[in-house]
DNA sequence: CCAATTTGTCACAGAGGTGTCACAATCATT
DNA sequence: AATGATTGTGACACCTCTGTGACAAATTGG
């Protein structure tokens, strides 16, 4: 969710093409049209997209010339292009897959097809990296299994406290902003109270149980993960767990 | 993906031969060609192919002797043939078939359909996953017999749920998404609403009947088969099934 | 061709997570 | 100590995510 794939659609039947622009944009996508294989080509210079829909029947190039051309250009041979087809012509869509697309869809199509297969083909491009297990302290956090423990004592955390955590762990001992957080762990154009932040730091803390004290805060700054916690001066209370 | 196959295509017309070399190429595969039964013995003499696809209709010996001839020998014999075939002629599949083929298909022939036998031949020929039974705490699962059992409680699954749990017990502990597993478990080109895994990690849980407990929901991330599953509250209901 | 299985989707409900707010607790300064 | 700013907390309405039963289409096996 956190960035907008951007879609280019070749598409020279207006209706159709707005019918698939609507569709993606209301699902995360951001989309743009070409309604010939002129402009096309222009939107394609001015900017690649993760993602062409190509309509096989246009004026002026076929869709085929284009799939070949852009597969030839190193700038455009990796963007995966799923072709639109007229039902049932065989012979189109070996010719298509032949000239490169990675994938067809026939018209006319559902919309749930559509997004089906885009998402498909975007998730194939873009393989999840799964990085090392990180440590700080006694505190263990493993994205690979998507756990975390304290020590031998395994911790239960939300979604967001577990991101959370994990962007602490990656620079610790550095203090983050508010702002900073809210870019890092909850996206870019998110409009989130600044606040919520302490909440999910409350609830980190809360959820690490001993461990809650490495969470420290700057006043003024924001806040910080540190593998020593300063000690609380007058406060000796409940240390054991 | 793990490395890539080696397909020999024998075919004399350039156009299909050309046709399919680019298709599988594009697809993860190596390809050699041979035009007719003479350069493909070739071929097959300076390296055994992992798979063949073998056209039925050649000049020379017809596909029927070499797949005897290569059936034969006992270097070749183990190689899986698919053989390409006119549509309807029945008579030439069964003698295919008869004559060793492990599959074959009909002119004309869809790029996905091509694949599709392709892999699933190769799949089947390989023991890939290794005979091995695999084990994790009581469950274990057998490829080879194609058996799942919960400490000495046989269970059974559908075929879905066995490439799923298959899969799960080839990297337990980790979190796999839903994207993932429709990669993984489904297969490549397959369009499926992300939520049917769910569908099918409740039909799993089922059939694992007490070992159920041992998929895991990881909140936002996916799923997660473990060893030492959490221990749930306090809910000692329906055990049995 | 029919019966039995298997599969993919959907609708609905429940569980759990999220963002805000109001108010209490602390801290830095005067 | 008084005061204004900053941070910690508990409560809560809202919303997303997941579990589940039902169902029709697809597949399999007679």
């Amino acid at each position: 969710m956190r960035n907008m794939p951007a879609v280019l659609v070749v598409e020279d039947e207006p209706a159709i093409a707005e019918l698939i622009a609507v569709n993606l944009r209301h699902n995360g996508f951001r989309t743009t049209w070409a309604m010939d294989s002129a402009s096309a080509q222009r939107e394609i210079d001015s900017g690649v997209p993760d993602l062409i829909l190509l309509d096989w029947m246009l004026p002026g190039d076929s869709g085929l010339v284009l799939a070949k051309r852009w597969r030839a250009h190193p700038r455009t041979k990796d963007v995966p292009i799923i072709m639109l087809t007229a039902r049932g012509d065989e012979s189109d869509r070996v010719a298509g897959l032949d000239a490169g697309a990675d994938d067809y869809i026939a018209k006319p199509f559902s919309t749930k097809e559509l997004l089906a297969r885009v998402r498909a083909v975007l998730r194939r491009r873009a393989p999840e990296p799964v990085g090392d297990a990180v440590t700080l302290g006694n505190l263990l956090l493993d994205p690979a299994t998507h756990r975390v423990s304290f020590g031998d004592q395994p911790l239960k955390l939300g979604p967001t406290e577990f991101k959370l955590l994990q962007y602490f762990m990656g620079s610790a001992e550095r203090v983050h902003s508010r702002a900073q957080l809210l870019d890092k762990v909850w996206g870019d154009h998110v409009y989130i109270e600044e606040r919520t932040v302490d909440v999910h730091v409350k609830r980190l803390r809360e959820a690490l149980g001993a461990a809650g004290t490495m969470v420290e805060t700057v006043r003024g700054a924001g806040y910080r993960l540190t593998a020593k916690p300063e000690v609380r001066t007058t406060a000796p209370e409940k240390t054991s767990v």
